[in-house]
DNA sequence: GTAAGAGTTAAAGTTGACTTCATGTCAAGA
DNA sequence: TCTTGACATGAAGTCAACTTTAACTCTTAC
């Protein structure tokens, strides 16, 4: 398969497909007179890279997940390990959602003041009160 | 107050009060001998500024909180104009995120495969059933 | 034989919110 | 007076994940 031919079936751009391998999460195909020639398989492994991107890994972590565990090493083993992080990372991003749309909430509800200077002092008076964001 | 005091103060770096000056964030201060001469009350306004990125707005948008609407708008109208498209991309986030955690950790839990390449394959056959994040 | 179309590369552009750098000016303290 | 430190500016760098561009090669169809 040309390079074409495997971004219409995964519905990529050759130009990612490219970077995907020079970011080290494809191998190297080979080539016809200068050209990649992939197998069909290749259409799979970037399912999977879509999916992991799909759960939240950067291309480094799926770099990871696809070759930075000894070779022996199970794929469930694999997705465990690097799962773990990420569902951290995920609950923080949730929760510091909910908290800005909790913040944000009672702004648009309680908020009286006529100029937003008003609500620079309002803040700066307020200020200790306020449930904290930072972390 | 000389920038570098407003910085210490507000808990910001000199380069960050100046460009938002230059994004439209701060009107430009009086300046004594060329340099910039703040008057105490800006570092309210560099608190609210904060405030408005925490709850997760860009500086565009703040730019528009702050100078965007009829000057006799209230704060508590500008505010709400707001929030209310903020509030909907922050339930999209959220909901994207407890998607991509639901996804991770039945993953986690379910994966048998032993090779990543059966991961590949395995998500071929059983994509249609996969819940889309897409959107 | 030639023109269109797809492939190749390296390098630069994109977005957001800044920081860092290079270079220059100014002011206060010893 | 001289040094040190803070300030000024504009340009370039940062990060991620690509895309776009420029310049070139190669294949295929007519």
């Amino acid at each position: 398969m040309t390079i074409g031919e495997v971004g219409r079936q995964s519905g990529l751009a050759p130009s990612a497909i490219r970077f995907y391998e020079k970011a080290g999460l494809l191998r190297t195909p080979f080539r016809k007179s200068g050209r990649r020639a992939y197998t069909p398989d290749v259409v799979h492994q970037l399912a999977l890279i879509r999916f992991a991107k799909d759960v939240g890994f950067t291309l480094p972590q799926i770099r990871l997940l696809l070759h930075g565990f000894p070779q022996n090493t199970t794929a469930s083993t694999r997705w465990r390990t690097l799962a773990r992080g990420k569902i951290k990372e995920l609950d923080e991003v949730i929760g510091k959602a909910q908290a800005m749309k909790t913040l944000l909430e009672s702004m648009a509800i309680k908020c009286q003041c006529r100029t937003v200077e008003d609500c620079a002092k309002c803040l700066a008076t307020s200020g200790k009160a306020k449930p904290s964001l930072a972390g």
